[in-house]
DNA sequence: AATTTAAGCAAGCGATTGCTTACATGCAAG
DNA sequence: CTTGCATGTAAGCAATCGCTTGCTTAAATT
């Protein structure tokens, strides 16, 4: 069956969270990856010119599936607690429905010699901190929360919480995604209150 | 130079965690893992009988170097704030002089089909949390604490600082490790209070 | 001093990896 | 209809992997 690259990429890169969550990263071979699709092997490089590159495609997926929509929100103009949901919702709600991808980048960037890999994942999380920070500040400044805490420290506490969820989802498979943020949040405003 | 197995594997663990840290997860192969100790291939496995009995063998000395000081702490009688203080500084601490460790550890658990090691790692961080839980749950009873908070909540938004240090040190190289634990205690402390 | 034991090495085996090559074929445009 | 190009396949290459084998030799035991 004859489809164009295009719909190919959106396939594979399907596969390749779906293997990793169902069957492991060990199990994400080209080879592998290739029967998944129902693909031979060499058509797979010809809609992606290396194994690396489907990679760097799932990223680009990132940008524009997460941080443009958590950097909307951190410009927003609407009062910061109510950011702050949005963010965190926003957040988990994307780990959830894209099981595997946060296995697949920090492993994979660990695994591979590849700069490029590890620069953008860094970049990544380090605005999704910074634009914690800003909500945070903004919600000083609105008076809402306390003077006398620092941006930096709530953005790195708020940043474990996306890796915790991960850890919860890896090792019991199922987590009620609402409650969690919801659970999370309410710390995390009595924190800042 | 003949040495004894036992110095030998510790000689050998010395050098994953140091591989793991200093040039990536994906230099980690036996023959690279053996001219780093300086032995031949054949001699390494001698000492370990496979690359995971490595692997169980690390696991081992963060049952006795890490867990067991936690639980202890744990299950202390000295007032839950002093024994939060501990425990997290501990833990932290632990990861710090033993960088690569959860790198390697929950890297090689998604990529290996290996489920004694996925195991073993899913039960020490579900100890870590009760254990955490267990603190949280005593500071309330010592009425230090607010009664209408979950300590499985709290423990999960614990959970989420070692990881977040982790990946401060991966990314950045330097923490002041007790800079951050300051803080983040100052945090907690101050949800929980 | 003779013997045993354990730590060492070089070489290579079978399996798997990411990727390439040579060739076949479905499909849209001229 | 046919021509041209994009999508497909089967086969295999070079490199690397974890690990084994056959043999040597240092050091402890008797």
């Amino acid at each position: 069956m004859r489809k164009s690259t295009e719909l190919r990429q959106e396939e594979i890169k399907a596969a390749v969270l779906d293997i990793i969550s169902s069957e492991g990263l060990y199990r994400l071979s080209t080879r592998n990856l290739a029967e998944k699709v129902g693909l031979s092997e060499g058509t797979l490089f010809r809609h992606f010119k290396s194994k690396k590159d489907i990679f760097y495609s799932i990223m680009e997926d990132i940008r524009s599936g997460l941080q443009d929509p958590l950097r909307q929100i951190a410009i927003d103009v609407r009062p910061a607690d109510e950011r702050l949901r949005d963010f965190l919702f926003t957040h988990i709600r994307f780990l959830h429905e894209h099981k595997g991808i946060t296995i697949l980048l920090f492993s994979e960037a660990a695994h591979m010699n590849d700069t490029k890999l590890k620069l953008q994942l860094q970049e990544i999380l380090m605005e999704q901190k910074l634009l914690a920070a800003k909500i945070i500040h903004d919600g000083k400044a609105e008076g809402r929360w306390s003077e006398d805490l620092h941006d930096e420290d709530i953005a790195t506490l708020y940043a474990g919480i996306p890796l915790s969820f991960n850890v919860e989802l890896v090792l019991t498979k199922k987590v009620n995604v609402d409650a969690f943020c919801k659970n999370m949040l309410s710390l995390l405003y009595r924190m800042l209150g």
